[in-house]
DNA sequence: CACTGGCGAGAACGATCGTTCTCACTTCCG
DNA sequence: CGGAAGTGAGAACGATCGTTCTCGCCAGTG
């Protein structure tokens, strides 16, 4: 597992330190540490911490949206099954060790004032989750708007259970989102 | 306006600055010169870049949350009018230049893993806005449960508006919340 | 074998940060 | 008047950060 590539390995060190500590708490000099590597290859591939900082949240989005996507279709069911498996999705999430909120949130609010790229990072990442939610919605035959509500559901569940420490804001979103989708479903096939 | 007191004028200029760029992107001479004090007074008030953090912190949530209370209880009308006033009162939060999403949120992700204090603030904030709703929702009748529906469509809104830099995501909150709550209130008195 | 080029390990550098100190000057009180 | 105490303005200090450089070493090539 030491012998992955080093840009993994840097990217795997990044990633665990930047959620978890922040980024701005967090020096290159840790991240070389972290990932057993020397300060030249580190340069080598990530030439500044912009650039790690980038691909760290470039490399997270993905991997976020297909976890979330993988869980979802294994679930199988109608789309509104599936709408709800979201959040049963957010409520593992939030159990792990070492939770800490939204990753694009949290550097958005910290960086996101002074460095476009990760302001537009974390739009992107919203965008896409919103995307997504709406696309369910629609194969669900939800009116326009229940995904916008689902996602704000989604997005408090995040921040709730991150500042709180506690994972049962999914729940709650959960049945939250079931009483908004059931109801927007009753007046439809 | 500029003969006020020094720890005011240290607090106002510590508030624009750490809200409006991130804590730790704000340097302690920055507050000094925005301030217009001098370093030492800087640090007779407040004795440590931390001191001032944590009075940032709790000086806005006891702002913020007047200001709503102040606002919804002028709105007047039912309970669940007052509710529903909360997401006015959001959305022109949202629309207020320089805004850049909640202040605990975003010092959280910042500094909640290392910084005790901070964490502390922010769910101290988040609790006292959750029980603001639990008392107004208990007033309209709503059933346990409604109000942490509402607290998370507030957050998801606080975020999502942040983030996309776009208001509209209070009155979508909005929507989501009138239909939960008068479903919550239809099988009632 | 000689030599060139890249490597690991870590020191070094310049900038910035939080905090404290210096120093000339004022102000109050006997 | 004289000195004790406090002030403003900013330099200074030690630590830390992002980034680059040095140096001894090894591999491969002619």
């Amino acid at each position: 597992m030491e012998h992955e590539d080093p840009r993994t390995r840097i990217l795997d060190a990044a990633e665990e330190l930047f959620y978890g500590q922040g980024i701005q708490a967090v020096g290159m000099d840790a991240v070389r540490t972290a990932s057993g590597v020397t300060m030249r290859r580190l340069y080598q591939h990530f030439p500044s911490k912009n650039d790690l900082v980038e691909a760290y949240l470039q490399r997270r989005d993905g991997r976020w949206r297909a976890s979330l996507a993988v869980h979802v279709s294994r679930a199988g069911g109608t789309p509104r099954d599936q709408l709800l498996a979201v959040f049963d999705w957010l409520g593992q999430w939030f159990a792990e060790p070492g939770f800490r909120g939204c990753a694009f949130v949290n550097s958005f609010g910290e960086l996101g004032a002074t460095t476009p790229v990760v302001a537009a990072a974390a739009r992107h990442h919203k965008e896409e989750f919103s995307g997504y939610l709406a696309g369910l919605a629609e194969a669900a035959g939800a009116p326009p708007g229940t995904a916008a509500h689902l996602a704000l559901l989604a997005e408090g569940a995040i921040t709730t259970a991150a500042v709180h420490g506690d994972p049962t804001a999914a729940a709650d979103a959960r049945e939250a989102a079931r009483l908004l989708l059931d109801a927007a479903l009753a007046g439809r096939p």
